[in-house]
DNA sequence: TCGACATGTCAACACGTGTTGGCCTACAGT
DNA sequence: ACTGTAGGCCAACACGTGTTGACATGTCGA
């Protein structure tokens, strides 16, 4: 707990932990409630802390919200995966960003109902899947076209296993999910339209 | 706006018309904003009438809210579709329906947030996709699974277009979703995994 | 004409929210 | 040892919410 160096560019500040606490604290109530049922107080409540120091970190509800948003797919090279397991290799990797980051969840329980949420949201797919998606695809001009879908079906999969909780897509284990939206997602990413 | 008839067995009260406009208003107020956002007093301004009316017709929120997700899917009869076409069919026919109705915008965009929406939601896909997609397979042991991954994709597409508006899923016209989407669903519907 | 009842309005309650400012406490620099 | 300041807590504010009950108005049957 005792942060010892660091002295160099930014000092080590004792509250560090107490901020961590906060945004860990404040990314599991977004991701769990939505934006505006998460209250600050909970959040709060959760860190063990008062409702003024969160107020005093992160200057408002919005602002907090922001940094607990901030998220990275970190999306592996597809150029260097062969070009048939594409839709595989993202369907898995997807998979396995979701199962462990509450984030992702925040961001999309966020964004339905709060506008700044959803901007996000559309901005983090335009920088991190667009690139990547178009860096797979020959003609420059599909590749919005291409990720927006891989947004459909990824999304879709997101908000109905992790937020609806449609039995029968809880049900899926991993293997399962791959095996079906794999070839989905590798017809958006290099196929063509109507089969 | 004068109701004449019907002294048989329910007699059309005076206040109808003003319970269809609370339903009306309070569909578009839960479609655009949610659940918790969505509040009496703007659904009341909408009808032009006072907050109270509200309770009084409908005793509170949630019971309101309940009588304005009322929907039915209107799944057309897909098994006397050719089987081959029945994704494009099932894909054209939800792009219809989202389009002119705020119902299922309100459920999607309140189920996010609200444990009885999202109930709701589960039944909805039980009750109207679940036989649907029973009828078209073979194997009935497959049919909840292949009903889930059409929800999947069908609530991916609502998400991203109408909820998020990413905008190159916007950009897509109607012919280009059901060439997009439609061999998807076919493959969930009567498909195989693996492609 | 009168009275019962449906329809609608007004003002208020109790509560939870984001947010603020004042106060206490403990530690670091001198 | 002393003091400035960062870290933290408490009480309160202003506001918007769902909800309630008392009161006014109009409508229709007897």
């Amino acid at each position: 707990m005792t942060e010892a160096g660091s002295t160099e560019t930014t000092r080590a500040r004792r509250s560090d932990a107490t901020r961590a606490a906060i945004l860990t604290a404040a990314r599991e109530r977004f991701a769990a409630e939505g934006y505006e049922r998460a209250t600050i107080r909970a959040i709060a409540a959760d860190a063990r802390i008062d409702p003024s120091m969160v107020m005093r970190y992160y200057g408002n509800k919005e602002k907090l919200f922001a940094a607990a948003a901030e998220f990275d797919l970190r999306l592996p090279d597809l150029t260097e995966v062969p070009r048939a397991e594409v839709g595989a290799r993202l369907t898995g990797h997807l998979v396995d960003r979701w199962e462990h980051d509450d984030t992702l969840m925040a961001l999309l329980r966020a964004a339905v109902t709060n506008q700044a949420a959803a901007e996000r949201m559309r901005v983090l797919f335009a920088t991190q899947l667009g690139p990547t998606v178009a860096a797979l695809v020959e003609d420059p001009a599909e590749a919005p076209e291409r990720a927006g879908l891989v947004a459909t079906q990824a999304l879709g999969f997101a908000l109905t296993r992790y937020v609806l909780c449609l039995p029968s897509v809880v049900a899926l284990d991993r293997a399962a999910v791959v095996a079906w939206l794999g070839p989905t997602l590798q017809r958006y990413l290099t196929g063509e339209q109507g089969e």
